[in-house]
DNA sequence: ATAGGGTTAG
């Protein structure tokens, strides 16, 4: 990686960063350097144009930097570019970035050196990501902090836990922030014990700004871990609450089947000043569907778009085929799936080959599992239902014919559990491999 | 002037 940007030193860096900058097509001097009456400087345009989220101005410009005014360039613009890159997620433009940074002498600027390590997140790259903060020689809670996010922002979050205690024995102290994000890791895991651990971290801290998404991160701490009786009382000790509090208490009721303590706090919820949004509307049909609530669920679906102007998303849409297929409502899944407004994804078809496979219909279940085959022709599972839903009907050629291409498979299906948190060593390599234990020490409750 | 914050179907 950093090989590969002293490689590109050697072969002259601006070069490869003009190549990549010249499927831009120019802009005139005057266009950029002016912006509204006042002439403003070109970090100053950088800035705006990063908080208008105007991503293809900021790339021209800086373009147009490197080819006419390369001596304005400095670390602050490097850094805005770097965030720009960041918020789009370009894959090959922030390294070239990367590049001038060194170039030009900003590597041991701590600033950037964050920047890079959350611009390698935000495309996956969390090997560039680690190595960035690895060759920090001065690190503190913000980068810290924005490593364990990489972690749990790119799905590893027994590597979060792992990085968080890291931190402390370095002796760095988590603030709300660190806090925050760590307590996701929790939630992801279902870390109960960890989760409290940083709860009675929270409460012993004298220092900590304790504010209103951290007690959000610690409500849906509890919630995801199946602790709705901590939940609940966390709800309603938090005064000020906004949509998130209440979404996640919404959601957090309707995970363990308790519709009607759903509905009725979304309904309390309406007497507030708190607007719901799409997200607490999730939550609401999730509630419905998993008590299968046909009729409230649909009604829910039409307030939505009816009463509150939301536009439903694919997860909207799968809430719904889930609630019609809970019901057992088979037929009428499929024709919704097949008249819904976006396009259909293997997850919402699965759900409906689920739901076959507890219901029988031969027919039906081969319809899907054909469309299915064209989006993810390799998923074990579906051949698994397949092969039940065979064997139940009797069928027994077909069932073996698909019981082979579960066998013939090169990678084995896979499922993975919690084992128990007494646990402190963790499995050499990958801690976020399937079969890896815990790797946190038992925390000490005082 | 400058870096960090998961409420989202199955």
């Amino acid at each position: 990686m950093f090989f590969s940007i002293m490689g590109f030193l050697k072969s002259s860096s601006l070069i490869k960063i003009q190549n990549i900058l010249a499927k831009f097509p120019l802009t005139k001097p005057s266009q950029i350097h002016s912006h509204g009456r006042t002439k403003l400087r070109p970090n100053e345009v950088l800035k705006e144009y990063l908080k208008t989220n105007a991503t293809a101005k900021a790339l021209f410009l800086f373009r147009d930097l490197i080819r006419k005014s390369i001596s304005s360039i400095d670390s602050f613009s490097l850094l805005y570019i770097t965030k720009v890159c960041t918020r789009k997620s370009l894959p090959h433009e922030g390294r070239q970035f990367h590049t001038l940074v060194v170039k030009f002498g900003y590597e041991p600027i701590i600033f950037i050196q964050t920047s890079l390590v959350s611009y390698y997140s935000s495309v996956a790259n969390l090997a560039d990501a680690r190595q960035v903060f690895d060759e920090m020689l001065t690190k503190n809670v913000v980068c810290w902090t924005v490593l364990i996010s990489a972690y749990v922002d790119n799905q590893k979050p027994n590597s979060a836990l792992k990085l968080f205690r890291e931190m402390q024995m370095d002796n760095l102290e988590p603030d709300q922030i660190t806090l925050t994000v760590t307590l996701s890791a929790c939630a992801d895991l279902g870390a109960l014990d960890m989760g409290k651990w940083i709860h009675n971290y929270i409460r012993r801290s004298k220092k900590l700004d304790k504010d209103l998404s951290l007690y959000n991160a610690l409500l849906n701490m509890y919630t995801k871990c199946g602790d709705i009786e901590t939940a609940k009382i966390l709800f309603v000790s938090i005064e000020k609450k906004d949509v998130k509090t209440w979404t996640s208490m919404i959601t957090g009721y309707a995970i363990h089947g308790q519709a009607t303590e759903a509905l009725s706090l979304f309904r309390a919820m309406t007497q507030t000043k708190i607007i719901p949004n799409d997200v607490t509307f999730i939550g609401v049909l999730m509630a419905c569907s998993h008590v299968a609530m046909v009729d409230d669920g649909k009604r829910y679906f039409k307030k939505m778009t009816e009463d509150y102007g939301l536009k439903p998303r694919i997860s909207h849409f799968g809430c719904m085929v889930d609630l019609l297929c809970r019901a057992g409502l088979l037929q009428e899944a499929k024709d919704f799936i097949l008249q819904m407004p976006v396009k259909p994804n293997a997850v919402l078809w699965r759900t409906l080959l689920g739901a076959c496979g507890n219901s029988g219909g031969v027919d039906l279940a081969e319809d899907v599992r054909g469309r299915l085959f064209e989006l993810e022709e390799n998923w074990a599972g579906d051949d698994v239902i397949m092969g039940n839903i065979y064997g139940s009907s009797g069928i027994w050629d077909k069932k073996e014919i698909t019981r082979n291409r579960i066998n013939e498979r090169r990678v084995p299906g896979c499922s993975w559990i919690e084992v128990g948190s007494e646990i402190n060593e963790f499995v050499a390599g990958d801690c976020d491999h399937p079969f890896a234990c815990k790797i946190y020490e038992k925390p000490k409750i005082e």
